[in-house]
DNA sequence: TATGAATGAGGGTTCATTCAT
DNA sequence: TATGAATGAACCCTCATTCAT
C-alpha cells in the first residue's frame, strides 16, 4: 500500500510565500508568462507561436520574458515544471487505498483522467516537443512516464503474487495501460467527440475492460 | 464477417507501372525526397528540418522537391499519404477471420503491430505536426482513427449482441483500444526500452489483457 | 478663382511634433530608409533594388526596415505618401491668381516643373511601377491625374464662358496638357540633354505653345 | 518637304521571305514568342511575368525560347525591334505633305496616334523597363526620340524662317510636342477615360491646341 | 530542334534575442 | 526592472537558365 501512496507523490511543488509585494508581483508576472505561452503552444504549436504572442497575451513587453525565461524553449521546461504541479495525488484519494484493488483503480482512473483534461492545454502545448526534442524527451520520459511505471510494475507484481490478479507480462501491460492514457489523451487533442462528450464515463469502462476484459463472463 | 475484413482495406496504392524510363526516374526520385523527407522529420522535427537538410539526403537541389511537392507542408502529406499504403491488410490476415474473435484479434494486433514498427519513423515525422496543425489534424483523423473506430464499433456491438463479448461501453472500449496503438507508439517514440526488446511480445498480451483482463481467473 | 485656389492643396502634411527623443529618432529614421528607398529604386528599378541595398544606404539592419514598412511594395506607396507633399502650392503662387490667366499659368508651370525637378527621383522610383502594378495604377491616377484634370476641365469651361479661351475640347485638351507635364518628365528620364540643359525655360515656352499656338500672329 | 518624308522612315523591316516550310514555321514560332511576351509583359510587368508564363502562352517549351532569344531581356530587345516596324510612315500618309503643313501636322498625328493604340500593349510592355535599365533607355531614346527630335527640330527651324510658324524655342517646343505623345500614352495607361473614349479626336485637339493655342482668336 | 525537369543562386521576410533608454 | 525597437541570421521559395533525352 505504501508503494501506491507514493506512485504520485512526485516533486513538492510547494515554494514558499513571496514575502515583499514587489515578489508577489513578479511570481504573478511569471505565472500570467506562462499562461499565455500555454495558451499559445497548445493554439498555434511550439514555432508558431512567437515571443511577441505570448508576451501580448501575457500583457508584458517581449523582453520582459527574459528576464524570466532563458529562452523560448524555458518556457516549456517552465511548463514541464508546472504540470508536474497537477501529478500530486490529494489526500481524499488516498483513503480509497483502503478499499480494493479495484475501488482503487477507479478512483485512480478517475483522478487522472480528470487531470489529464485540466492539463490538456498544457499537454497541447508541450506533447509534440516532447516528441521532437531528445532533451526534453528524456526529462518527459523519466519524469511522467518511467518513475510511474516502475512503481506500477511493483504494484503489479505484488498483486499477482497475492493472487488478486491474473499472472501477466507486467512490464508490457503497465505500458498498455499507460499507453492508454496517453492515447486517449492523443484522441481527444485529434478531435474526437464520444471522448469529449464521454470523458467521465472513461473511468468506468477503463476499470471494466483492465479488469474483466472483453471476454463474456463465463467464458466464451 | 464482411465489416472487418473491410476495415483496414483502405485506398487502393496499386499504381499502374511506369512506362518510360524517364518516368521512372521521376517516380524513383519522388520516393527518395519522400525517404529524406521522413528520416530528417523523424529526426529533427519538422520545423528544425530544413529543406536543404532534406535535399543533401535525397540528394538533389533544393529547388527539385517543388517540382515534386508545392511546399514543404505538402511533404507531410505526402508522408501520410505513404502511411496509407501500410494500412492495406494482406490476403493471409484475411484468413484469421475463418477462426474465433480472439484469433482474429490476435492477429490483427500482430499485424498492425508490425506496422507501427514500419512507420514508426513515418509516425515520428507526421504525429507532432498532427497534433498541431488543424487541417493535418482532421486529415489524420478521418484517415486513421474515425473510419476504422466506426467499423470496429459495428463489430463490437455485433459480437456483443451475438453474446461472445461483455456488454460494454463500445464506442469509449474502442477510443480505449486504438487510444492503446496510439499510446504504445508515442511510448516507443519517447524511448521506452522494454516496448522496444518486447515489443513482438505485445499482441500475446494486449489480447489477454482486453480478453480477459487482470482480473484472476474465478473472480476477485 | 476659389477653384484654381484648391487644385494643388492635397493633403495637409503639417505633422506633429514628435515630442520625445525616442520618437524624433524613430522618425528620421524612417525618413532615411525612405531616402534609401528611394535612390536605390531609382537608380536601380523596384526590382533590381534588394532590401539590403535599400538597408545598406540606410544604414539600418534588414529587419528594421520591415519595423516601419510591411514589406518592400509598401516602400512603394511611403515614397508616393511622401510625393505628395511635394504638392501643394506655396503662399507666394496663390498671389499670382490675382492676375491674368496667362500670368498663373506661367507661375504655375514654373512652380509644377520645378517641383517635378525636384520630385524626380521619387517619380523615377514609383513611375515604371504605376505602369505595372493595378493597384498603385490606380492609386496613382487618382491622386495626382483625376484630381487636377477635374478641376482643370472645371477652370477651362469657366475661361471659355467668360471669353478668355478658345472653345476647344476640355477633356482632352485638359489631358494634353497633364500628359506634357508626365511626357517631359519620361523624355527627362530618358536623358534627354536639352531638356536637363533649359528646363529653366520651359515655363515660358509651355505657355508659348499652350496660349499662342505655333501659328504666325496675324492668323494662319 | 524632303525633311518630314524621312522622318518617320526608320529601319526597313522588310526581311527575306523564308523559303522552306521549315524556315517559315520557325520564324512563326518567333513571332508566336514574342507576342506571348509582349501580352504577358503588357499584363504583368517584366519582372512578374515567368519564362513559363511566355511559354505556356506560346504553346511552346520553356527552353525552346531560348532557342529564340538568348535571354528573358533579349525579349525586350526583340520587342524593341517589332516596334519599330510600326513607325514607318504609310505611302498614303506622304501625299499629306502636298498640302499645308497644319493638314499635314493633322494627318501626322493621326497617324501617330493610331499607331501608339496599335503599339500600346507593346508600349506597356517595354516602357516600364525603358525608364529602368540603362541599355534599353539609351537605345529607347536614340531609337524613338533623338532621332525625330532632330529631324522635327530641323522642319520647325525651316517654318519659322519661312514665317510659316511663330519664332519659339525650338528644341523645347519640339520636346513638348513629343512629350505629349508619351504623356498621352502614360496616361491611357494609367486607364483614363476620356482618353479611351475619345481617342480618336485627339488629332483635331492637338492641331488647335499646338497650332491655335488656347488664346481667343483675336488676342487676349 | 523541342522538350521540360534539374539546378541553385538569390532575396524577401520572420522572429528570437539583445540592449539602450 | 520593464520596455520595445534594432538586429541579422536563417530559411522557404522562385525562377532564369541549362542540358540530357
Amino acid at each position: 500500500m505504501f508503494i501506491v501512496e507514493s506512485i504520485f507523490k512526485m516533486s513538492d511543488p510547494v515554494q514558499g510565500q513571496p514575502v515583499s509585494r514587489r515578489e508577489r508581483l513578479k511570481q504573478e508576472r511569471e505565472e500570467r508568462i506562462l499562461d499565455a505561452a500555454a495558451a499559445t503552444f497548445a493554439r498555434q504549436g511550439f514555432h508558431q507561436a512567437t515571443i511577441r504572442d505570448i508576451a501580448r497575451l501575457a500583457d508584458v513587453a517581449d523582453g520582459t520574458i527574459y528576464n524570466y525565461f532563458a529562452d523560448k524553449f524555458d518556457l516549456l521546461i517552465g511548463l514541464m515544471a508546472r504540470l508536474a504541479e497537477l501529478e500530486q495525488l490529494p489526500e481524499e484519494l488516498l483513503q480509497a487505498l483502503q478499499g480494493n484493488a479495484r475501488d482503487f483503480f477507479v478512483a485512480t482512473f478517475r483522478h487522472r483522467i480528470g487531470r489529464i483534461r485540466q492539463g490538456e492545454e498544457m499537454l497541447r502545448a508541450i506533447l509534440p516537443q516532447v516528441l521532437v526534442n531528445p532533451a526534453l524527451r528524456e526529462r518527459f520520459y523519466q519524469q511522467y512516464v518511467l518513475r510511474i511505471a516502475t512503481l506500477l510494475e511493483q504494484y503489479l507484481h505484488a498483486q499477482i503474487e497475492l493472487g488478486h490478479m491474473r499472472p501477466v507480462n507486467v512490464p508490457l501491460t503497465v505500458r498498455m495501460v499507460q499507453g492508454m492514457f496517453v492515447g486517449l489523451l492523443v484522441l481527444r487533442i485529434l478531435g474526437d467527440v464520444p471522448l469529449r462528450s464521454e470523458w467521465e464515463d472513461i473511468p468506468e469502462a477503463l476499470a471494466t475492460l483492465v479488469f474483466d476484459g472483453l471476454s463474456p463472463e463465463d467464458g466464451e
